[in-house]
DNA sequence: GTATTTTGACATTTTCTCTTGTCAAAATCA
DNA sequence: TGATTTTGACAAGAGAAAATGTCAAAATAC
């Protein structure tokens, strides 16, 4: 029987139950970004996620309710971690609009090429899951569109905010971006990162055309 | 026991028993569209798909050996079609390279609110689903992309084909055309069509503005 | 009208995965 | 050392869906 419910954050082996608690679930974050990044969230189990994570399935549903809520869990992290790189990015300086932009999106395609997992999983396994992931996806999408759309911003401020930020060319730069991405990982990374760059700066090139034309057409507000 | 296994285009109620299988192909590839275009491919069982049809599971196998088999022919169904139809319009005389560009996206812009299970299926369903379907996908892209390729260069014959289909800009358009049509998707198609298609018009002022520059940096041969 | 083909309803078998539960070994504490 | 907690291996039931099979009613041919 136990003994109290209330001593709960006694130490064993020199670590708290919590913290015991939290390992298991880092390691399970992983094996998830392993199993969806490589096999793919359908043909994921949940026994397999546990044998990568060297655990088992009791574990599992110790930190998860099912197999979409780690896919929730493992998505959300990816994306926290690539905006915060990219942002800190924007903060730094930069000495011309093109070095900033290829800066930031260096950051992300950089990282895709570095962990394939992750970029399988942001373009290719959280589509179609259910109804909440395709949220997580377009609540993503936006804040990527986000980070676009600071960039040029900053790298072009002649640019007025309120003026770009409704015209349709931010999501046209990151339907570009993403497009691009999907393109170079379907085809295994083998151009060079430094010619997907020099493409970047090029649609750069044409964003600053458009820094100095007309008004765009308006956009429906939600 | 069987007459004769030779003896088979014999007529049988005024239709051949080619015709009446064929009659159950389309009937299964329809409900097939209107599962995987609603519930999702994921969450559609054979059953269902076939109680949809009002057929029963022995005729699913009559034509297909699996969900996955079903799925690749409905989305081929839907890309061909969609293809068909922005190929015809590009065959047509246009007055401006605005009007071609918009009367080619907007019959693909026109096809995902008139039915929005297939809007559903091309973006939403067949990504992650097995290596072949990501095939299918991948191809179905690189057709669009070659179809808005072909649509620019028509319309600005200035273009030299072998320099603009090399730069990165057609997949740029490409993926600026994809992200705004999943955004209307999600949105519910609640932008007016008009703002929609005013919007690629000046996204295409802005290929204007390409035409006149110098060369784009090289892309790589796959 | 009778025989044959086609079709629909439903049963069955199989397989797979989720989810919970059991139990003993290992680790740790006191 | 002896008690307790933690952990791993695995069993087992539940549930769903795939894939095949059975059988009789309906439709059609002759």
């Amino acid at each position: 029987m136990k003994k109290q419910a209330l001593e709960k954050q006694r130490s064993y082996g020199g670590v708290r139950a919590s913290q015991r608690e939290e390992g298991r679930r880092l390691k399970l974050l992983d094996a998830g970004l392993g199993a969806f990044g490589t096999v793919g969230y359908a043909r994921s189990s949940i026994k397999g996620i546990c044998g990568l994570a060297g655990l088992t399935e009791r574990y599992f549903y110790e930190s998860f309710g099912s197999k979409e809520e780690l896919l929730l869990a493992v998505y959300g992290g990816v994306v926290e971690d690539l905006l915060a790189r990219a942002r800190e990015r924007l903060s730094q300086p930069f000495v011309s609009p093109s070095d900033l932009l290829t800066g930031v999106l260096g950051i992300y395609f950089r990282a895709m090429r570095e962990d394939p997992r992750k970029a399988r999983l942001l373009y290719f396994e959280v589509l179609g899951v259910s109804p909440a992931v395709d949220r997580a996806y377009q609540d993503a999408t936006r804040l990527l569109g986000g980070i676009v759309t600071e960039a040029v911003l900053a790298a072009f401020p002649v640019l007025d905010r309120r003026f770009f930020s409704e015209s349709i060319v931010p999501v046209g730069l990151t339907g570009a971006v993403t497009l691009m991405a999907i393109n170079w990982i379907l085809e295994g990374f083998r151009t060079p990162l430094e010619d997907i760059l020099s493409q970047v700066a090029f649609l750069a090139g044409l964003v600053e055309s458009f820094a100095g034309k007309s008004s765009p057409p308006h956009e429906a507000r939600p």
